[in-house]
DNA sequence: TCTGGGGTCCTAGGACCC
DNA sequence: TCTGGGGTCCTAGGACCC
């Protein structure tokens, strides 16, 4: 047992789903099994493209964004079914639920993968007797194939549950980069895409073993501090923890729409802001947060797209704030050329009871006075050795870190 | 056959303050 | 008299991932 869990280092699984959502519709209706499946948006509406597909339709060359068009022509006898993403969630929770099982330090990447880490899970036994029971019992209990990756970090935990799929189990330990990882063409690493491979050919670096070897001044030349950060992977360096927390920290709710054709007509942009902002309040308050800033998405006919964002005065909440923020932007930004796309986010995001406490201060100073506020100020300032504030301009613009919230409340009752 | 919708992180320049 | 340098905020856009 000792030889797998070291002293000094840790164990890292990544969970994968192999083609989930095809797969969820094959444990859903199972005379879909073993048949070219593809899920799609809607032609019609021009968002025919291909999100997942079965390993049947796969070999026939069918890809993920790929146009249903071009689908339909590699393969024939290819069904094509639009995502139903209630039941996809549904069977995202169930699996995450047998995770939870083996140990609380999970943390979901996306609706169908996520990292865990198993080092103190000693007593449940080695690594690969874990990962075969994970992999067992959501293949018998949900019927949804999946790989695992086992790796000293996630970096390479995600390089190996790539290396194996369908229904993979892949250890990749540092000893083994020089013959798993370095041999592997530069764009199956993660976080290279199409851009940073076209430089890192350009410099002759055509492997992940070429990168894991370069100059690391050139890289850092050519991709900025990004160029080191991929170099220590490719070593199998990399410190990042598993976190559990980081699903619940967002950073912004948004929502898009491409039209069913691109239109001029601001009657009808009015009805479709009206709509995105209806369903980002919805999100929003699903998670009890307020919003900051409002950004406005335009895409063009020619698919030349921007990004136009407010920093606003106050928090806002309703959909028609929301509106009323885009639609702005759009007033002001709008270069009359054909849209093809409309999207609406929601930015610097805050939780409701951190603006209540917000209210609260500058009520606070309303009824007590500036000088009576500061002295609060600078008692918790005392207390703490710090200012409990993340800044402090004005009264209104005053973040509690959220730790300090209770006693501060209670030192502001208190005065 | 033309390229969806949901995100995160990083960079870079200008404004502004000290 | 026209001028340094650091820090932070804001905005826009690029790259990447699923």
């Amino acid at each position: 047992m000792s030889k797998w869990y070291p002293k000094n280092g840790r164990v890292i699984f990544h969970v994968d789903m192999n083609s989930f959502y095809a797969s969820v519709e094959m444990a859903f209706d199972p005379s879909l099994k073993g048949k070219p499946l593809a899920i799609a948006g809607n032609p019609e509406e021009r968002r025919g493209i291909v999100v997942t597909s079965s390993y049947e339709a796969r070999k026939y060359g069918v890809k993920t964004t790929m146009p249903v068009g071009e689908a339909r022509r590699l393969c024939k006898d290819l069904i094509v079914m639009s995502p139903t993403f209630e039941r996809y969630r549904a069977a995202s929770k169930e699996m995450f639920k047998i995770l939870t099982e083996v140990t609380d330090m999970i943390q979901p990447v996306s609706i169908d993968e996520g990292y865990m880490d198993i080092t103190a899970c000693h007593e449940q036994g080695s690594p690969p007797e874990i990962a075969d029971q994970i992999q067992s019992r959501i293949k018998d209990e949900l019927d949804l194939p999946c790989s695992i990756g086992i790796a000293p970090n996630k970096f390479l935990a995600k390089m190996a549950s790539d290396m194996k799929k369908p229904m993979g189990i892949t250890i990749l330990r540092k000893r083994d980069l020089p013959n798993k990882l370095w041999p592997l063409p530069i764009e199956d690493m993660y976080g290279v895409g199409e851009k940073t491979a076209g430089k890192l050919r350009k410099m002759k670096v055509e492997t992940i073993g070429d990168l894991a070897n370069h100059h690391v001044i050139e890289l850092k030349n050519v991709l900025g501090i990004n160029g080191e950060r991929l170099q220590n992977r490719a070593n199998g360096i990399d410190n990042r923890p598993v976190d559990p927390e980081a699903v619940h920290e967002f950073k912004s709710i948004g929502t898009s729409t491409t039209l069913p054709h691109d239109t001029t007509d601001e009657v009808e942009v009015r009805q479709v802001l009206r709509r995105l902002a209806a369903k980002v309040e919805a999100r929003m308050k699903k998670k009890s947060v307020l919003a900051r800033n409002v950004q406005l998405m335009i895409r063009y006919h020619d698919r030349k797209t921007i990004t136009r964002s407010r920093q606003l005065p106050d928090f806002v909440e309703s959909s028609d704030e929301l509106f009323q923020a885009a639609y702005h932007q759009f007033d002001e930004h709008w270069n009359q050329q054909p849209i093809r796309l409309l999207g609406i986010t929601a930015q610097d995001l805050v939780e409701q009871a951190e603006v209540t406490q917000q209210l609260d201060l500058f009520s606070y100073q309303k009824h007590a006075g500036k000088e009576k506020l500061y002295h609060v100020i600078d008692t918790l300032t005392e207390k703490y050795g710090h200012n409990p504030f993340q800044k402090l301009k004005s009264p209104s613009d005053a973040r509690m870190t959220t730790s300090f919230q209770k006693d501060f409340l209670d030192d502001f009752k208190n005065n």
